[in-house]
DNA sequence: AACACATCTGTAAATGTTTTCATCATGGCC
DNA sequence: GGCCATGATGAAAACATTTACAGATGTGTT
């Protein structure tokens, strides 16, 4: 390629990273040479002597996710802006597996790291420090971590949630949360919205809670299940958005009203959710802002890798009031 | 690395892709150096000398899209199988922007490559070519392609819900397609779509076919709007479920019943849609399929490059017959 | 003991880019 | 014309791994 161009490897080099330091007829000489031999510069190479790739490695649960594949979108076009690239691996909620991945990652020499969640093995998290790998945790927050962190308070949401919902009076309540293994997202949903009634002075039976998989469909047969056959709640408190439509159709299927007989509260604001009848209650996950911040917190972690300062976001939430709650009749 | 385990370099290499050729002493002493060192071996060198890196690119238009995201997980999953890894980057239905991450990948040197979609910039397809990657197209199906393609066809998946909607004695159906703008996927089903019409000897207005963004709310907004203001057709054709989901919303909110007053079907078939009460009556694309069969096919160009099997793979459709159509009535 | 053979390991070349430093050319200024 | 500053380019080292080949070691057979 060099030598097509009459020219040195180094100028070649100069004319991708900074093309302005070449002459131009130089530069119209490598142009035309590199036209002519369809050449394309390896960046793995240069990343051996570099040390970046130009790669941000982003670790999920799943990508078949209404609500991360939000957040995906954002962090994707955001670093696409600074001219790199996200390479992305599911882990299936199966955090064994995600040590694995963060290896494969690490090997790939990724520039930075993020991964969902604040539970992660051992190994896993001194892998990363031990590259000294730029990472972030998202979508959950506690204060206080030694890892950057992201996201927004999981146990807040349950709580605002449950809440809302005793606000308007409800006492029986079903809590359909989310699988808790591998994912402290749901266990804190869960925890929150436990402590909201704890602190109302409420007990919450067992037959009262269960849990539901990330699926609409299988949400909506559960829920229906209890519905018919465990006595009838005045409201239900879902995990997420998806639980929550499921909820609504189980409803619908058995001729129950929403809100009138049942007031349904969610956790997301899932792309759709407003679109319902009536638009879905639910608590607002800043999917996108998470997503965004994410993606500037790692730029700069790879830019200053000295800096050192802390950080940690928690994005607020939001209560989205729709049609699908309603207050209880005062007893007459 | 190599000194500390007291081994060569090529040993050490061994070690980690042919672990069964050293000795177990060996092996067991580079063990411990590795866990000692914390040593990572760097992936993107061993690209420069084997050619190979591991990853397989995939450019979708969008991430956040619930069907694309199925068959990116089992995509993904039938990757790791073969201990490779998925790199992705999406273009925001814009080709323009797709040729500029296609390069990006070439550079990354992606072992294999596969894109959403037959239609492409030559820049883009001779790029590939040039390089001699191995590339796969997928999503929409046409016979006769030089490329190897894993889709179906998406012509008839609208010739399917059209004439599904004829033979209930639908006439005066509304044509809510999807945005055509870099999507031959969506030209694709209209165009089945309206020439079921035609060969059914009918015409369809102007009036009768708009173009929906890929969004519940605001298809739900704009379809309300038409039915409002622009008559009321017997039955809606969605482009997609999620048109298809805010149809049947639109309708909701005006007091329209499904499938009484209107009919609904979509395309797609996405998750959620079989929840739907009633169940929405879609053509069934097969995601995963197409998600498995893509990663066998580009993981068999990448073992064995000389082989030259045409690929070609149309995947079936399936009308899926659940509760939001009806026949009209007859005329009395 | 000699030999063939198999198994394991080391040597050294090769890979394609970046980076540092040196060199060369050019032009302005005294 | 000599000098310095500036800008453009080249030379060469460095990077961490793979691979072909050679060498070493061990095993079993005659």
């Amino acid at each position: 390629m060099a030598s097509r161009a009459r020219v040195s490897p180094a100028t070649v080099s100069r004319y991708f990273n900074n093309p302005e330091v070449v002459r131009r007829p130089t530069r119209e000489r490598i142009r035309k040479a590199v036209d002519e031999l369809g050449y394309v510069r390896n960046r793995a190479v240069g990343s051996m002597v570099s040390g970046t790739t130009g790669c941000v490695g982003l670790v999920v649960p799943t990508i078949d996710n209404a609500i991360f594949s939000e957040m995906l979108q954002t962090f994707s076009s955001a670093l696409a802006i600074h001219g790199r690239t996200m390479l992305i691996a599911a882990h299936g909620y199966d955090l064994a597996r995600e040590t694995v991945l963060v290896r494969s990652l690490s090997e790939q020499r990724v520039d930075a790291l993020a991964l969902i969640g604040l539970e992660h093995r051992r190994e896993t998290l001194m892998q990363i420090e031990r590259q000294g790998i730029p990472a972030a945790l998202l979508w959950n927050y506690r204060p206080g971590r030694d890892w950057p962190c992201i996201g927004f308070d999981n146990e807040l949401a349950g709580r605002m949630a449950a809440e809302h919902l005793l606000a308007l009076g409800h006492r029986d309540i079903l809590f359909a949360t989310g699988e808790e293994r591998s994912n402290d997202r749901a266990a804190g949903r869960r925890k929150g919205a436990m402590d909201a009634m704890r602190d109302a002075g409420l007990a919450v039976p067992e037959r009262r809670r269960f849990v539901c998989p990330y699926d609409i469909q299988m949400s909506k047969e559960m829920i229906a299940r209890d519905l018919r056959d465990g006595g009838r709640p005045s409201a239900i408190l879902a995990g997420n958005d998806v639980i929550a439509q499921g909820a609504i159709f189980a409803a619908s299927s058995l001729g129950i009203r929403v809100p009138d007989d049942i007031s349904v509260i969610g956790i997301g604001d899932f792309r759709g959710s407003s679109a319902f009848e009536p638009g879905l209650t639910t608590v607002r996950i800043p999917a996108r802002r998470i997503g965004q911040l994410a993606a500037d917190v790692l730029i700069e972690m790879i830019d200053w890798p000295e800096a050192d300062f802390h950080h940690e976001h928690c994005c607020p939430l939001e209560l989205i009031v729709r049609g699908t709650c309603k207050a209880v009749e005062p007893a007459v």
